[in-house]
DNA sequence: CATATATTTGCATGGCATGCAATGTTTGCT
DNA sequence: AGCAAACATTGCATGCCATGCAAATATATG
C-alpha cells in the first residue's frame, strides 16, 4: 500500500501540489520575478509560514515536489543483467509510470519556460537530484571507478528525460511511454556525435 | 591588445578577484552558511554595496566571473572543417589557453566543495552559461535541428571540461594543455557507454 | 474518549538585494 | 594643467526572503 493512505499523507501531498499550482497561475499571469512569496501562500490559502513548510523557496515552488525512484525499482535495477542502457531506461521508464507527471502540470511549466527562458536553470537545477540517483544505479553497476563517466552519463540522461517530458507535454497524441524511447533516441544520437565524428557538411 | 588596457578595467578585475578570494577564504575557515554578504564585504575592504556591483550573490561571488569564449575562437571554429569533436575540443582548448584559470583558486574551490557538498550545485550551474555558448557552436555546425542534442553535448562536455579542470587543479604534475585531454577521454567513454552497452560484469 | 504525534500559524528577527542620489575617481580632450 | 564627460563607489532607505520558536489546531492510535 503506498503511503498515501492515510489523511495527512494525502493532504500534504495535495497541499503542496495546490501551492505548485498558485505559482504557476501567479507566474503566468503576472510574472515570475513579479510575485512574492507572500502572494503565492495567499493565493494557496495557507500562512507564509505553511509555504516555507513545503519549499524553500519561490523556485521550488516552481518545480513542485519530484518522488525519488522507487527502492522496488533500484532493486530490480541492481539484479537485472541486460545491456547497462537497457536497465537504466527501463528503470527510468518504470520510475515514470508511477503516475506522478500531470501532463497539464507539465505544459504550464513550459509555456513559463518560453515566456521566461530565464527560468530555465530552476529547471535544470531540479534534475540533479533524478541525476544523483542515476549516478547511484551506474555505479552499483559499473563500480566506483567509473564515477566520473557515471556523472556525465546522469547528466545527460536526466537532462534528456527533461526534454523529452517537455515534448511529451506538447503533443496530445504522445503516449507517456514514448518518453523514455524519445530521450533514448536523443542520447543515441549524441552517441553518434561523439562516437563518429560528425564532420562538417559540405557547404 | 585587451581589454586590460586602461587602469579602469585593471581595477574591475583586480576587484572582482578580490571580492572572489576573500568570499573562498571566507567560506574556507566559517563555512559557507554561516557568512555573510556584509562579511565578505568587509573582508575584500569594499562597501556591501559594491559587493552586489559585482556579484549578484554569495554564490556568484564564490565562483567568480567567468570570461565567455573570444569571438575570434568562435570565428576560427565557424570556419574549420574537421570532424566536429576535433573542432570543439580545440576551441576549448583556445579557450582555456587564455590563461584565465588560477591553479590556486580552483584548489580553493575543490577543497570547499569536498568540505561541503551541498554546493556542488551551484558550481554545476555556473557551467551553464559555458554550455550556452557551445550549444551556438555545435548548432553553427549541425543547424538548428539538431538542437536537442547540440543541448545535451553541450551539457556533457561542460561538465566534462568542471572535472578536469578540477583534476587539473588537484595534480601539479598536470599542464594545463591536459585539461581538454582529459575531458575528451571521459566523453569518449561515455560514448563506448552509450554505444556499445556496457554489460554487466559477471559476478 | 484520551493521548501522542503532526501540522499550521503568527510573530520576531536578521540576512539579502535593489533603487536612488551624492560623492569621488579616471579618462580623453584642449 | 585644466576641464567636462563617463564611470565607480558609497550610504541610505526599502521591501522581500527565510528561519526559529512556541502556541494552537488537526489527525492518528488504541
Amino acid at each position: 500500500m503506498p503511503a498515501s493512505s492515510t489523511l495527512r499523507d494525502r493532504r500534504r501531498l495535495q497541499t503542496g501540489r495546490e501551492i505548485q499550482s498558485a505559482t504557476l497561475r501567479l507566474a503566468l499571469r503576472e510574472g515570475f520575478e513579479a510575485i512574492t512569496t507572500e502572494m503565492i501562500a495567499a493565493e494557496a490559502g495557507v500562512s507564509l509560514r505553511t509555504f516555507f513548510n513545503y519549499y524553500a523557496n519561490k523556485e521550488a515552488a516552481l518545480v513542485g515536489r519530484r518522488p525519488e525512484i522507487d527502492p522496488g525499482i533500484i532493486g530490480w535495477f541492481e539484479i537485472a543483467s541486460g545491456p547497462l542502457m537497457d536497465d537504466l531506461f527501463e528503470a527510468l521508464s518504470r520510475h515514470l509510470d508511477d503516475g506522478h507527471l500531470n501532463r497539464e502540470t507539465i505544459r504550464l511549466i513550459s509555456t513559463l519556460l518560453e515566456r521566461s527562458p530565464e527560468l530555465v536553470p530552476i529547471f535544470h537545477a531540479s534534475l540533479q537530484k533524478l541525476a544523483c540517483q542515476i549516478v547511484s544505479l551506474v555505479t552499483s553497476r559499473l563500480g566506483e571507478t567509473a564515477r566520473p563517466e557515471a556523472e556525465l552519463l546522469a547528466e545527460l540522461l536526466s537532462h534528456a528525460l527533461g526534454h523529452a517530458i517537455r515534448s511529451w507535454s506538447q503533443s496530445d497524441d504522445m503516449s507517456e511511454s514514448e518518453i523514455t524511447r524519445l530521450a533514448r533516441q536523443h542520447v543515441e544520437k549524441v552517441g553518434a556525435l561523439i562516437g563518429y565524428g560528425g564532420e562538417a557538411p559540405s557547404r
